[in-house]
DNA sequence: CTGAAAGCGCTTACAG
DNA sequence: CTGAAAGCGCTTACAG
């Protein structure tokens, strides 16, 4: 049984109010008494009771991070990044995942309803009839990550994934110029996929080069149906000139590797860019041209709103952007000197 | 202001107490009146407060899980595994992880201390003189990981790599009869990478192999020392007809790459294999001959173990060993079809 | 089967 | 600057 504020206050016979206060508001006391009580802490090795100071705080010290999936890097930076900045603010995180039988709609209401949050960060990577009513329902301070669901009263940190993508296809197209882009996507409906695709719309009729159908493809960030998408696509996508843009690492090491299963030089023969800047884009041969995204910072910057709010809850509601930024490596076949992205992006 | 059990009570016109007995303890309560008392509770989404609750039980629900290090595939597969197990029992978790500037053995300390966990999961990788004073201040249920602290009364969850790194070198030697194995290995001091070393140092002996000082390296298990390292000595290596065996993916992906920018074939002029079948092993080309962890497993295990002496303190420790298995890919070059481990592995 | 009451370990006005 | 007391929202013997 662990020592109790009373034990303190016996010890260093004061009253619990007392310790009390050493405790939180320690200017309030004489020097004197509280060395007393500060001793008597000591000596007890007491800490104060976390559900106790819960009950009368209202305040538990921990928030919660929601995702869509665990796997992958990107995730994981995203977790590295949040629990580093919540760790280092006093707080504590729980992580919550959507795993095969639950939507990760269902996850964020019952995170946030089980009262044990301080707040919730969520990621929203689609946005659907569910969400909203999911959101409407969660009574804590929110950040949104990724996902800009309009109208709702929350903070929100989105990635500007429309400067790095320009950027990239603005790159692809001066390398070859004229020719066909094909675009690799994520499922249909999420929100990054969009927004990319948007990217390589808006680049492509800039350079004045039509989008045909059959060069738009959604599949499902995955390694393995990139590959089989490109097994089937990349003679005919070499023979027409074509570049891949791909919408995450995943699938650019998926249709890489098609490539050279299918006896094409990559990037001679068959340019292939992803997206994202994960571990992953460094380990492929020939090392990806990519689209850093700065993941940890994510999750770090969305600690840091929640926790301003948590602490304000009537600052008015913020939107923080981050930047994108093209890293060229060797897969696109740009004789440029590889750049190294730091640590940096906030806006 | 959400509502606590009293509006319930005068809702269904009963006392608190019966209240909290339909909560805890249905069937106790006539069913007229439970009734009455479960749709106050629907009409009003009534929720107990968790802190009034954690104050009387002495219970959180939350299990605590601290990591070394929260980088790559490894640790968010065991991530993933603990979290999918512990919400499917109703717990909590919270993560943790080591951060640049602190040491893991006082996170350790900090998350069982504060007093908010149920039980503790923590991943020990190096065992020293820290570890085991840290471990001894923690005083709630613990499960050990990977480091099988001898002599504390805890449960431990390890990996029987000797198995799986004995499959291995057997694997490597046989395609190669009589020719020098090198080590590539993580810190001396790790867990991981000693056990391993010692399952190559057996099977090195059993074959009547001598082992060279010069053939056994102590890295970080990082790709790029790994890369560094294969830039000097690939060409050595595939001169005397060795293999190299790397204690993880990553050095082995390193090794790889930098034989292939020296223009070396892969497996035919130096055969390259890893540990631990992360999802790097079928991106490298050639792809990673390695041996499977089950990592996912290893959490959701670590999670059932502790929940399971949460609820029955007294009940003996046990130890739980899982498996490792080979899996033989294109790295190593034996004219083997691939094998792709499923979620097997438990003893 | 049900209610009144004590108590879990804190914080915070309210007096002094 | 300090203490006595009320109260946060629950659970659980103890009576009835």
């Amino acid at each position: 049984m662990p020592a109790s504020i009373e034990d303190v206050a016996k010890l260093a016979k004061v009253s619990i109010s007392t310790v009390s206060r050493v405790l939180n508001r320690r200017n309030v006391v004489n020097a004197a008494t509280r060395e007393r009580v500060e001793k008597a802490i000591r000596e007890l090795g007491y800490r104060p009771n976390v559900f106790a100071r819960g009950l009368m705080l209202r305040k538990s010290n921990i928030i919660g991070l929601v995702l869509p999936d665990l796997h992958g890097e990107f995730y994981s930076e995203i977790i590295r990044g949040a629990n580093e900045k919540t760790r280092q603010l006093g707080y504590h995180l729980t992580v919550s995942a959507a795993i095969e039988s639950d939507d990760s709609h269902d996850i964020v209401a019952a995170v946030a309803n089980q009262g044990l949050v301080d707040g919730l960060i969520a990621m929203i990577s689609e946005t659907n009839a569910g969400i909203t009513d999911a959101l409407a329902t969660v009574d804590v301070p929110l950040v949104v990550l990724d996902g800009d669901v309009s109208g709702a009263r929350h903070d929100c940190v989105v990635i500007d994934q429309s400067e790095g993508a320009a950027a990239m296809m603005n790159h692809l197209i001066k390398l070859r110029p004229g020719r066909p882009v094909i675009f690799v996507g994520g499922n249909e409906t999420n929100l990054d996929s969009i927004d990319r695709l948007k990217a390589y719309r808006a680049a492509m009729s800039g350079a004045g080069l039509a989008v045909a159908d059959e060069h738009v493809f959604h599949l499902d960030y995955d390694y393995q149906t990139a590959f089989d998408l490109g097994v089937e696509k990349v003679a005919e996508w070499s023979r027409i000139g074509a570049s891949v843009f791909a919408a995450n690492d995943e699938m650019a090491a998926g249709v890489i590797d098609a490539a050279i299963d299918a006896g094409l030089n990559v990037p001679d023969q068959l340019p292939v860019v992803g997206f994202d800047d994960t571990r992953i884009a460094q380990l492929t041969r020939p090392r990806l041209t990519t689209v850093h995204v700065p993941m940890a910072i994510m999750g770090a910057s969305a600690v840091e709103l929640l926790l301003q709010r948590i602490e304000d809850p009537k600052r008015p509601s913020t939107k923080m952007t981050l930047q994108s930024e093209l890293v060229v490596r060797e897969s696109c076949g740009a004789a440029v000197k590889i750049h190294q992205p730091g640590l940096r992006g906030i806006s």
